[in-house]
RNA sequence: GCGGAUGUGGUGGAAUUGGUAGACACGCCAGACUUAGGAUCUGGUGCCUAACGGUGUGGAGGUUCGAGUCCUCUCAUCCGCACCA
């Protein structure tokens, strides 16, 4: 009988499929793993980073599962989003009917790759019961005072009438209508991840080790914490008349208070509340202000490209420590959104204020020693700093705080580059933000047992405008508190608060479902998730978000756990001819064709043998060839089988070759623990089982062979799981798949051991000699092996590696 | 600019953590079998050399009996952040 994936296949995953072999026990005293692939944008087909990242989380929950581990390995949805709108648009489609249908179409084609998902935990994030609880906790949020609405400056489209993501800025552009992005004053809903920065920040020291070295670095940057000074500038009185005696000072913060002697001038943002006023009550040259409304009007993306540029204010504030007056400017390097919008210039310690000092001739003073040239951003000594000239300028940080603390005009301060997350999107497929605004009672939440706000489904999706905000009725409603009318907010939810808590809902038993978002006792069972495996593309956001959310939930009481994944895997990307696989590149690789042709086994085995997971992945029509091969000849000669279970072997009784045979054996089974729970190098595991079927091949003891296919379809079982268990079953009755096979230590005593000759590091010839030989018996074996390169030298060291090689290094004589 | 990685044959990649570099696989070459083969099997295959031998892990130094692995410098590529005061 020929190797035939299709039938294989077929028949285990009806058979799988009948004895529902993937659910988790709802016994929560047995040890756990959690296993958790990145759950799939139902975009309509699956590609080949899918079927990767499946690979690996299904190998995984196959290895623990056969460990007597209670394994969770769950499939989702992440189902809101742009792109079914954008089917709405082009094809006409309500986006739920696409999302629904593509999540049929996924479901089947995931099922053809025989991965061991449980089927009674799956749910997509647009399901009703999910946004139900979902905008539980966003009232929740609310109600702790984590959950803000605000109105801030936001990147708008005039074309697509909606707010974008940061993400969705491309060169101050539209990315899907080119138009250039206007920043606009609006509304919106934040949450307070600031509040949280610390943490995030110091657990990700727990995550050390666990997560890739560059996510955790990415993180840290990412929430760029800092510390320094902040300290008010007092206006001069000149000044406050001028601004009407609206402002009397303005808070700056610095993480340089070394440099505070050295401040030549101040500068604000051009969205400062004070250049603002300046502005818009004409108190500047009706020319420099258009120019400032100009800066203002481009996004901070646009900003940086430009040259530095700014204007006097025509205002000036007293130095805290000097009194000495400083000149106020705007600059478009200033940024609204840190540290207040406004700086002191120190241009002689700092690269940005020296090109900006320099361009508008501004005073220079240097107040640290040290460099050759200004600007110096080194360490030195303080000049010029009254009573802390002479103090290191490290000393000097410490000391300037704690005197103007002492002194009252600052505080020691932290910033983050962390910006707090708006969660605001003008979209129709999301879930509902669950408030209402009322005219007497303000914001109000909707109430718990109305919950969940859903969306209507008879709206009309142009692609302008907010559908929800266009539905004729939907947004008309009665305030929650008052009963009057009041009228629903039409925003919805970043889809990424849906990926934030999914984990803790695959957690809760799905009995549990319609009554508690996260049941406490099976998150605590269940999280943290033991290994996580997703794209490296996440390494912040959803990543950060998903942290946050965990912390949050945690301080609700939903659960007790700090951290949601205690170890990350980030897969490589799969290439094609160098490039990501993509369509409008035409250089993908259909992965139903590729099941279709060579079944699932080879496509399985063919992406974790052709690189590590973390490394990016080539693909190569022809290496496919080569993983079928070897599937076809395991199950070739799989007939030399004699024996129904693991058979005793008289060692001693073999010849050369079966003894090298059982080495390779058993040298793949020792390596593969230290492969499922460690290093994930799920290639070097099938090299090694293709080592032990090349050698198995190479001898005809039938012992031998029973003993190695054993192990063999054992350790394959998780990469290749319908023909090992089709093979397994037949010779085994799947005995072979029931805990963990020991190592047998006498397989790998040898009668006599190789010995490597190196003269001077060089290798030279060979020996063989006894394993109990001793130093001296083993170097004179080696010198007389080595003789011909010894004439003439002297041995001036000699070393003997056990089991591995003599070096003898010589000089001439 | 800052941060993080990566660099090994024609290709994907191994190397027990300082001990025989190139396992395993693809490709290629030769042969066998076959009506045929893009099937299967056998052998070969880093580079230079007719050979002895030499040489070889991006490059240059260094430590060591011994370096792909450790140290210093350097080059290249990729990724992330990007005026964060």
């Amino acid at each position: 009988m020929s190797y035939n994936p299709k039938e294989i296949e077929a028949k285990w995953q009806q058979q799988w499929e009948a004895e529902q072999a993937f659910e988790p026990s709802d016994s929560l005293s047995q040890k756990k793993k959690y296993i958790l692939s990145m759950f799939p944008f139902p975009s309509g087909r699956l590609h080949m980073g899918h079927v990767r990242n499946y690979a690996i989380g299904d190998a995984l929950a196959r290895y623990y599962r056969k460990q007597d581990y209670n394994v969770l390995h769950p499939i989702g949805w992440d189902a809101f989003g742009m792109p079914a709108e954008n089917a709405a648009i082009k094809h006409g489609r309500h986006p739920k009917e696409w999302t629904y249908s593509n999540i049929d179409y996924m479901r089947k084609e995931l099922g053809t790759l025989g991965l061991s998902f449980s089927k009674t935990r799956e749910f997509a994030t647009c399901d009703p019961l999910y946004t139900k609880h979902e905008q539980k906790f966003i009232i929740e949020m609310f109600q702790k005072g984590l959950l803000y609405r605000e109105s801030t400056t936001v990147n708008w489209c005039e074309s697509c009438h909606t707010v974008l993501a940061n993400e969705q800025v491309e060169e101050g552009c539209c990315w899907r209508c080119d138009n250039p992005v206007e920043l606009k004053e609006m509304p919106g809903y934040y949450l307070d991840i600031i509040r949280y920065a610390d943490e995030l920040l110091e657990d990700l020291a727990q995550l050390e080790g666990k997560w890739p070295s560059q996510v955790i670095t990415m993180q840290r940057n990412w929430i760029g914490k800092s510390q320094g000074l902040a300290f008010d500038f007092e206006l001069t009185e000149e000044s406050k008349a001028k601004l009407d005696g609206k402002f009397d000072r303005y808070e700056v913060f610095t993480t340089r208070p070394d440099t505070i002697y050295g401040v030549t001038y101040s500068a604000l943002a051009p969205e400062h509340p004070i250049t603002k006023y300046l502005v818009e009550h004409n108190l500047l040259e009706s020319e420099v202000a258009e120019k400032i409304k100009a800066i203002a009007n481009m996004s901070e993306v646009e900003r940086a490209k430009q040259d530095k540029e700014g204007y006097s204010l025509g205002i000036s504030v007293i130095h805290p420590l000097t009194g000495e007056q400083i000149p106020v400017w705007t600059a478009n390097f200033v940024l609204a959104s840190y540290g207040g919008g406004a700086v002191m210039a120190v241009p002689a310690h700092d690269e940005r204020d020296y090109e900006f000092a320099t361009k508008y001739n501004l005073p220079i003073k240097r107040v640290i020693e040290g460099g050759e040239e200004l600007p110096y951003t080194g360490s030195g000594r303080l000049i010029e700093s009254d009573r802390f000239s002479c103090v290191e300028n490290e000393e000097a940080k410490i000391a300037i705080i704690n005197y103007m603390e002492e002194e009252g005009k600052g505080k020691g301060t932290t910033n983050y580059k962390l910006r707090n997350w708006g969660v605001s999107r003008q979209r129709y497929w999301g879930a509902p933000i669950p408030f209402v605004h009322c005219d007497e009672c303000g914001l109000v939440p909707e109430k718990f047992e109305n919950l969940p706000v859903a969306l209507p489904d008879d709206v009309e999706i142009t692609g302008e405008g907010n559908p929800l905000e266009n539905h004729p009725t939907w947004k008309h409603c009665k305030c929650p508190k008052c009963g009057k009318d009041a009228v629903r907010e039409t925003d919805t939810l970043d889809t990424f608060v849906q990926s934030s808590w999914y984990q803790f809902r695959y957690a809760t038993n799905p009995k549990k479902w319609e009554e508690v978002g996260i049941d406490k006792a099976d998150a605590d069972y269940w999280l943290g998730v033991d290994q996580y495996i997703g794209g490296i593309e996440h390494a912040i956001l959803h990543l950060l978000y998903a942290r946050f959310f965990t912390k949050v939930l945690r301080d609700l009481g939903y659960h007790d756990i700090d951290e949601p994944f205690q170890r990350l895997l980030t897969q490589g990307m799969v290439l094609k001819d160098g490039a990501k696989m993509s369509k409008s590149k035409g250089n993908t690789v259909d992965p139903d064709a590729l099941v279709d042709k060579y079944g699932a086994d080879t496509a399985r085995l063919f992406i974790l043998f052709a690189a590590p997971p973390q490394k990016e992945l080539e693909w190569n029509d022809s290496a496919v060839d080569g993983a079928f091969r070897f599937i076809k000849k395991l199950y070739d000669r799989s007939g030399k089988v004699t024996g129904k279970t693991l058979p005793e072997i008289d060692q001693s009784s073999l010849s050369k070759e079966s003894k090298l045979a059982r080495v390779k054996v058993y040298e793949a089974l020792q390596k593969s623990a230290d492969v499922y729970e460690h290093t994930f190098a799920f290639n070097t595991l099938i090299a090694a089982c293709m080592e032990a079927l090349n050698a198995l091949d190479k001898q005809d003891n039938t012992d031998v062979w029973t003993e190695g296919m054993y192990i063999m379809l054992n350790l394959l079982e998780p990469i290749i799981p319908h023909v090992a268990t089709e093979l397994s079953e037949k010779l085994f009755g799947r005995e072979n798949f029931n805990g963990k096979i020991e190592v047998k230590d006498e397989v790998f005593v040898q009668e006599s051991v190789m010995y490597v000759v190196m003269i001077s590091g060089k290798k030279r010839t060979e020996i063989e000699v006894s394993p109990d030989a001793s130093n001296d018996e083993i170097l004179a074996a080696a010198k007389e092996a080595g003789e011909k390169w010894l004439q003439n030298m002297q041995i001036v060291k000699e070393i003997v590696v056990p089991n591995k090689l003599v070096n003898l290094a010589v000089k001439p004589v």
